[in-house]
DNA sequence: AATAGAAATGGTATTCATTTTCATATATGG
DNA sequence: CCATATATGAAAATGAATACCATTTCTATT
């Protein structure tokens, strides 16, 4: 059980009260070690009983990204995915586009990179999102030999 | 002028007709320096009088996308961003998050660190995404110093 | 040039994530 | 317990992107 860790969490937003609402999608977030949809979520409390409107659940999810708790990515579609950020610090990561289950990577290089670049262009305040995608060891092998097989 | 340009980009496109909107869409995507909107081309298609239906516009920039002839980038809102490939390999920008304006930035250590990270991770066909946003030079000194002065 | 058929177009309707609105409910300090 | 600032959520709005499909327009072929 998380509770705990989701209860921390509670108190890391700021104006927060500590609502059953806003617990119920924190705890659930803390139970997905992947990135999850906001409808994703949304679906989960509701399977948990716990029921959280779809609006609260937009909204808990903006706060988190702007006190920087969760790391966001955005799938072929365009829709917004959200994880905890383990601690602290943003990540990026490695995301299998078969079975989407993602891998935070070491991104130092990528990091200093950034920094070099904002530096030699003169900008300031300069943001940046990396986000990788492929195919994971597993699924490839799981993965029918397309030509192999023989359709019949 | 730009024609000929457009004219080898529609003949990029692969099975393409040489039709009077595909070319309206490509002169001014030709046109436009930086990235644009498909709801932008829309309108700048509109205003040049040629009229291109939406639908036409989203077609051709999927297709283009498909083979590889424009760079996308999503804004703030999540609306898909669209810049013609310089020639042939694709690009990361550098976006001023005030004025708009972009810059490709020279991203071979990160196509390099992309690799090494696939590899490691038993990825295959890996793809990437990498964004990057600031606020440029001239923005900076246009903008009225916020701090600088000191509060008192 | 005429023609047939494949490909392209575009107005309209639809989808769907996300945001806004606002009336109601509920934490929380005093 | 009370007051009230804050949070909630159903319903409506927004808006990009897509699907549908009847109509138009290329283009190869005769």
């Amino acid at each position: 059980m998380s509770c705990g860790n989701a209860d921390l969490l509670v108190r890391a937003l700021p104006a927060a009260r500590r609502t059953r609402q806003r617990g119920a999608v924190l705890h659930v977030l803390v139970d997905c070690s992947d990135f999850v949809s906001a409808q994703q979520l949304h679906a989960l409390t509701t399977a948990d009983g716990i029921g959280v409107g779809l609006t609260t659940v937009y909204r808990t999810l903006r706060e988190l990204e702007a006190y920087g708790r969760v790391d966001v990515v955005r799938d072929d579609a365009g829709e917004r995915l959200y994880r905890l950020r383990p601690f602290g610090r943003h990540r990026h990561y490695l995301v299998c586009r078969s079975c989407g289950r993602s891998r935070a990577v070491d991104a130092e290089v990528v990091e200093a990179w950034v920094d070099e670049i904002g530096e030699s262009a003169g900008f300031d305040a300069v943001e940046h999102t990396v986000e990788l995608t492929g195919i994971c060891a597993t699924c490839r092998s799981a993965t029918p030999p397309l030509a192999g097989g023989g359709e019949q």
